[in-house]
RNA sequence: GGAGAGAUGGCGGAGUGGUCUAUCGCGCUUGUCUUGAAAACAAGAGUGCCGCAAGGCACCAGGAGUUCGAAUCUCCUUCUCUCCUCCA
């Protein structure tokens, strides 16, 4: 959500914003400034109305102390009389506010200053690379051949007993993948100095409404009974928890790690890059929420980054940081770098993470505060989040990269006393 | 799933129709005192919106209603606790 202060006072600042994600939201920002004039003078009008009745209502019970009914009797006529003047306001102003918040909640965030102007992905910025290439003396095998070869993945059964994007992982590939996110979540709380949390997979409306799944994105979303959702990643549960709290001084910056399986429907991706493990209606997660002060925000996004960064870097993974432009982010998102991993047996790079500031636009829609000293008035915290890391990519990138002539495939070293073992073989 | 009891300010806990602008205790902030702290005493202290201000309005889990007036009465929802049932 958008502070309503700014709406008010700098509303071409916000159609310009908007227009920069490619986004038209003048027709929206004209019915809004529109309903909230009205809004002001209405509940201005129903303020005094509701102070004279309430005055009116405190001498009746004087009234009746004093013995004086008759009194009392008339005074209670006159302030039934203005309580129906009211009853009408309220109505109106019961509707004007449902929309005004309806509408608050459609608005994007606007991207940061720093973010490049662009249309499509191909207008983002790689801002810098780490590693490079592997060299093969052999003709490298994607993901989903060597596999199947060493028996880690059984996607034909995955699709027979759940549907197509749905992976069984078996024997050795069962055991890197639990082991993946082992390692990942302690590498990220023992080594980064998260706080470990492990959240519900399942959440209600309020928490997507906080994250701003909902109401824009309830497509992408399997959706269980109850009003329960399946969460689509853990930023969902873990940025929500502190949702309508305020939070003392010391608590600010937080930063939590998260394990989770992930749950989206992907609808309208189909097809494409859908092949071995890239594209999956379920798959696991290490998730990093931060919350930051405001001043801080754009640095703690640098040290997120690097913390994704140092998961690819243990593991020896080339990969690329991607700055990502204002067409092809999120409309939530204030900024955004992508992590690519390259994948050498598929030959392309591959998004593996996501990490984005979102400054005060989930913190508005989720109440999320912190006070800096006691007696000072609370302030919206900034939120942010990325990947480290998703597996399913991760996992196609270890097997390809570390994939010898021999055809078995060479554990990095951190990983080894997870799986016990130095190869997949 | 069945039966019952609850939800009040940072915490504990009163309040069952009219100075509730919510008693009291703990904790918190400030002041006095002290070298400093503690103790004692005094004062202060919620959140949001409107307003230059004075001030006003709303908020006692959430929503709807009754009433001139609701923390208090009615209905719905959510959550918590106890007992029963079921269950990894």
């Amino acid at each position: 959500m958008l502070d309503r202060q700014f709406l008010r006072t700098q509303p071409e600042a916000v159609v310009a914003g908007a227009r920069r994600k490619g986004i038209d939201v003048s027709s929206l920002v004209s019915e809004w400034t529109e309903k909230y004039q009205r809004f002001g003078t209405l509940r201005t009008a129903l303020d005094e109305k509701r102070a004279a009745m309430n005055q009116a209502a405190k001498s009746i019970g004087a009234l009746m102390a004093q013995g004086k009914k008759e009194e009392a009797e008339s005074a209670k006529t006159q302030a039934k009389d203005l309580k129906d003047g009211i009853a009408e306001g309220e109505v109106e102003e019961r509707e004007i506010d449902a929309r005004l918040r309806e509408i608050e909640l459609e608005f994007p965030n606007l991207p940061h200053d720093s973010v490049p102007d662009g249309r499509t992905a191909d207008d983002n910025v790689v801002v810098r690379a780490w590693g490079a290439k592997p060299e093969f003396a052999f003709q490298p095998e994607a993901h989903w051949d060597i596999a199947k070869r060493l028996g880690l993945l059984d996607l034909e059964r995955g699709a027979k007993i759940s549907g197509s994007g749905f992976a069984v992982y078996t024997g050795q590939g069962a055991r890197l993948q639990r082991s993946l996110f082992n390692w990942m979540i302690d590498h990220q709380t023992l080594r980064n100095g998260y706080r470990e949390i492990y959240p519900p997979f399942l959440v209600n409306s309020a928490s997507l409404l906080g994250t701003a799944q909902l109401p824009k994105f309830e497509e992408d979303l399997y959706k269980a009974e109850e009003g329960l959702y399946l969460i689509p990643t853990a930023e969902v549960p873990v940025t929500n928890l502190y949702r309508d709290e305020i939070l003392d001084a010391d608590q600010v910056p937080m930063k939590m790690a998260a394990y989770s399986g992930c749950f989206r429907k992907e609808a309208g991706a189909a097809g494409k890059d859908t092949r071995g493990l890239l594209r999956m209606h379920q798959f696991d997660k290490v998730e990093m929420v931060k919350y930051a002060r405001p001043e801080e925000s754009y640095d703690e996004l640098e040290s997120l980054t690097a913390d994704a960064e140092s998961v690819l870097q243990a593991l020896g993974l080339h990969y690329r940081v991607v700055l990502l432009c204002t067409g092809d982010m999120s409309a939530n998102n204030a900024k955004c770098y992508d992590l690519e991993v390259w994948s050498p047996g598929v030959g392309m790079y591959l998004e593996i993470s996501s990490c984005s500031n979102f400054g005060d636009f989930q913190a508005r829609r989720a109440n999320i505060r912190f006070r800096r000293a006691p007696g000072e008035k609370p302030e919206f915290v900034h939120t942010l989040n990325g990947s480290g890391l998703a597996t399913p990519r991760l996992f196609s990138a270890i097997v390809e990269t570390y994939q010898q002539a021999d055809g078995t495939v060479l554990l990095p070293e951190v990983l080894r006393s997870y799986v016990g073992s130095d190869r997949l073989a």
